[in-house]
RNA sequence: CGCGGGGUGGAGGAGUGGUACCUCGUCAGGCUCAUAACCUGAAGAUAGCCGGUUCGAUUCCGGCCCCCGCAACCA
């Protein structure tokens, strides 16, 4: 018997320094309807989730509610991993980057970078505002100020810290880029990165003055100095296969370099992390590529990026509560652009839910359903149906939106099929066709039902039991008012 | 010339080198299996503006105007 193909996919991890908002929700979501496609297709899946931990915002925090830093990311990757039941996500893995083995893992990295040459240490000059008690780049500052704090003057901080050789891989990354034409979905992304490698990329510092900041990984051979919180992170996602250790399973999931497997999600803030350091990072450690790296747009809400400031912030658990986790999954799945900024406000959330979850699945299967138990003495056998192309192909391509719009296209044809044809008045004339006709309709049903199934699952499952059954369903979105 | 995204009927959104699609809303019919639901039809868009390429542009190219990200929280 042939192996199961083998399917990686990873969204980026959080950092937990607040608690989950929409954002995540839209990309785990996305990673999670993929994640359950290729395992209906049959392929052995590894979904890998976690948590970001490290770092000086998280360390000042944690101080700032009184709490020792470990104890704050506890609870916080907590909150995070209880998505999971929230969203109804199929993970396999929750990486958090405080675990030992990651840590481990993260110093592994570090070392075959640092024998690759590819690690030096030079001084470091920080600019600092005391007023905001942050480092300030250059191009934060007004007229060489901060402008929040323009009566302040800077601090000009000297540290010694460890350097990683971006600069060096400028050409073998755009090599890469050649090479790989689809490494970056959408091409729009794939071309940004492109002009800023062009532009020539400069080496980052990696790691940072322990007794200024203790809370990271330790860097291998100095005492002194902790990991950047992005060098660790990064390796997340090979750590959660178990690597350096099992090789196996990392060459399994992560793939060779002849065929790299790696399908990595993040939002477009990441492009240059996800799509420049990281792949030059793996080329320093001489580790495989990743495969493609999917970029989405952000959720803004009523025409603004969502902030604190602006009250606009979305919060996934509310939305769950009140309307369940599907119809969730469904407005991100159906109503958000997989590649481009979308809008998200209650009102339209709302509108939607009712047109295409309650007037419109909803109550298809609780017609099909109701003809059914009426008038069909057993339940009807339902075959597998293979997914069509139309569907597989937008998934293929990260198309989220459009695959869901073939299934509601479907759904519209069922309700317009059942008034054109009018089954509850033919069973009264001819019962016989009138049955066969709702067999029809039930089959019909049974196949939209297979293609629901990855992204609402839970409907899924309610309305294939309905089936199986031959007993109309609870009402499963009830109309809001 | 810092970088990038966008401007599509009243509202919100898809999509595309060749009759412009969907949802909501409006108007008029139909149906009764269903969650005051569903189906049909109608009104309503000179596709931001100006040029170019083309037999043909909403779609490709150039210019202009406007909106939104690119500091923090943060995908």
């Amino acid at each position: 018997m042939a192996e199961k193909k083998a399917f990686y996919i990873t969204t980026t991890i959080p950092y937990v320094n607040a608690p989950p908002h929409i954002g995540f929700a839209l990309e785990i979501v996305q990673a999670d309807i993929l994640a359950r496609y290729h395992a209906l297709l049959g392929e052995e899946v590894f979904f890998n989730f976690g948590s970001d931990e490290h770092g000086v915002k998280i360390y000042r925090k944690a101080l700032e509610e009184g709490k020792t830093p470990q104890a704050y990311v506890d609870e916080y990757a907590a909150k995070f991993d209880a998505l999971k039941g929230t969203l109804n996500l199929s993970y396999n893995a929750f990486t958090r980057t405080t675990d030992p083995h990651h840590k481990a893992a993260a110093q592994e990295f570090w070392k075959r970078c640092h024998v690759a040459g590819d690690i030096y240490k030079k001084n470091y000059q920080i600019k600092y505002c005391v007023g905001c008690e942050l480092e300030k780049t250059d191009s934060e500052l007004v007229d060489g100020k901060c402008p929040l704090h323009p009566n302040l003057e800077l601090e000009v901080i000297d540290e010694e810290n460890y350097f990683f050789k971006l600069s060096k891989y400028k050409q073998p990354l755009l090599d890469l880029y050649a090479a790989y034409p689809e490494l970056v979905v959408p091409d729009f992304r794939f071309n940004e990165i492109k002009k800023f490698i062009e532009n020539g990329p400069e080496d980052f510092s990696i790691s940072r003055l322990k007794e200024k900041m203790p809370w990271g990984v330790p860097v291998p051979g100095d005492d002194s100095q902790v990991m950047y919180v992005w060098f660790d992170a990064l390796v997340n996602y090979i750590s959660t296969l178990g690597w350096p250790e099992d090789e196996k399973n990392f060459e399994k999931f992560w793939g060779t370099k002849e065929k790299p497997n790696g399908l990595q999600m993040a939002g477009k803030d990441q492009i240059r992390q996800q799509a420049a350091m990281w792949q030059a990072m793996l080329m320093s450690a001489d580790l495989p590529q990743t495969k493609q790296i999917v970029i989405h747009g952000f959720i803004t809400s009523g025409g603004h990026k969502m902030s604190k400031s602006l009250g606009n912030v979305i919060n996934p658990f509310a939305i769950v509560e009140e309307y369940g986790a599907d119809a969730l999954r469904y407005f991100l799945a159906r109503h958000v652009h997989p590649f481009e900024d979308s809008d998200f406000t209650m009102e339209r959330f709302k509108e939607v839910y009712n047109a295409d979850l309650a007037n419109g699945l909803g109550n298809v299967a609780s017609r099909i359903l109701t003809l059914a138990q009426t008038h069909l003495p057993e339940p009807v056998q339902v075959e597998l149906v293979p997914y069509p192309e139309e569907f597989t192909e937008a998934l293929n391509n990260f198309e989220i939106n459009q695959a869901s719009e073939y299934v509601w296209g479907r759904i519209h044809a069922l309700d317009k099929k059942i008034t054109t044809t009018e089954p509850f008045k033919l069973v009264k004339t001819d019962a016989e066709a009138g049955k066969k006709l709702i067999v029809e309709l039930v089959k019909e049903l049974a196949a939209i039902d297979l293609l629901l199934e990855p992204l609402v699952p839970e409907t899924s499952k309610k309305i294939i039991d309905a089936i199986v059954a031959n007993k109309k369903p609870e009402t499963l979105f009830p109309r809001k008012e």
